[in-house]
DNA sequence: TGCATATGAATGAACG
DNA sequence: CGTTCATTCATATGCA
């Protein structure tokens, strides 16, 4: 099903121990939590960088303790398994071989198969995202940079902060939680 | 929570398949292979040569199937990621609540930093190593070829081909299966 | 209760 | 080397 209609249950308890559970086990996101993420990956994020990974954890760390891992693994997850999805979607459709004894025996658990074809269609993923008017004529130019710049400039990368755009005006200090999706992506 | 020490479970079937699992799918380290890779790490070890990484494979491959390149990959997954990991470290203190000040923390992200997973602290990366005694006189040709190793395995597998570094005369054609740090180390 | 599933975390492999 | 992808491990959770 799309995503989690399932409201984790409120552990109320997201202060001191973990915030994930009572023992502080793995990150469980709250419901304000997944949401903003949600709308983020729906707006067309999909590899957030790093200050984007660590402005969305400053935010989401608002609703719950959460660690800059987290929103990555979360990216990283998410993506993946929705390609993943959609991979053995389409493979079970034209291919659509049915190998009943291939299953012979157990197969573990451990595989996740997709079954679900269902899906809210996610908008195709924002080539170019606009999502960040702050650094969109600066962005491309990153991102270009971002693959090659190790190569040669390995240490230059140091002084390179290209990243010259500090304009979260409304980042932080005392927000709101806006509840908007377009306010969230705001602080990006 | 430390990291759960999962001893890599019953996929061992190190039987038929591969070692690595059922399907021979990937290569996934038996727990001595992990030990000695560790070991071998934490004593300093990080860009193996293409020769370090033929003895270590060598080695390693009585424990349980393994190629050479799985010790490549090892040493370049597991240093990037501990650098990663450290790199994190500096910007991910706790933003739980929000600076006023924002700008406080500039550190210039690279290019995507990621998150810190803590770990048993490593040793510092020692500068020169001298757990190899057999490549001490053909330091500079080892040098020459170090660059060309780390790039990718496909060029570290060309230059196995064309190089000529079969230099393990003394060194340890076949062994027994040493245990101790001390022994493993040598055989290098 | 026990299995199926959803998903956080980890890591082998490989790319640019 | 930093980054990204694929697959797997490990749990939490939902349901019958």
């Amino acid at each position: 099903m799309s995503f989690p209609l399932k409201v984790r249950s409120v552990r109320g308890n997201n202060g001191g121990g973990g915030g994930t559970g009572t023992k502080c086990g793995r990150w469980n996101p709250t419901v304000e939590q997944l949401k903003i993420l949600t709308d983020l990956f729906r707006a067309g994020l999909r590899t957030p960088t790093t200050d984007q990974i660590q402005k969305i954890s400053t935010e989401l760390s608002f609703y719950g303790k959460i660690e800059s891992k987290n929103v990555f693994y979360w990216f990283q997850n998410h993506k993946a398994r929705e390609r993943q999805k959609r991979r053995k979607i389409s493979i079970d459709f034209d291919h659509h071989h049915q190998e009943n004894d291939y299953i012979s025996h157990h197969r573990q658990p451990s595989t996740r198969d997709v079954f679900e074809i269902n899906e809210d269609e996610e908008e195709r993923v924002i080539e170019t995202l606009q999502l960040f008017p702050v650094n969109s004529f600066q962005e491309s130019k990153v991102d270009k940079m971002r693959s090659r710049v190790n190569n040669q400039y390995r240490e230059y990368i140091r002084e390179t902060n290209t990243t010259t755009f500090l304009s979260y005006s409304s980042c932080g200090a005392e927000m709101e939680h806006p509840s908007p999706l377009e306010l969230r992506l705001s602080f990006l």
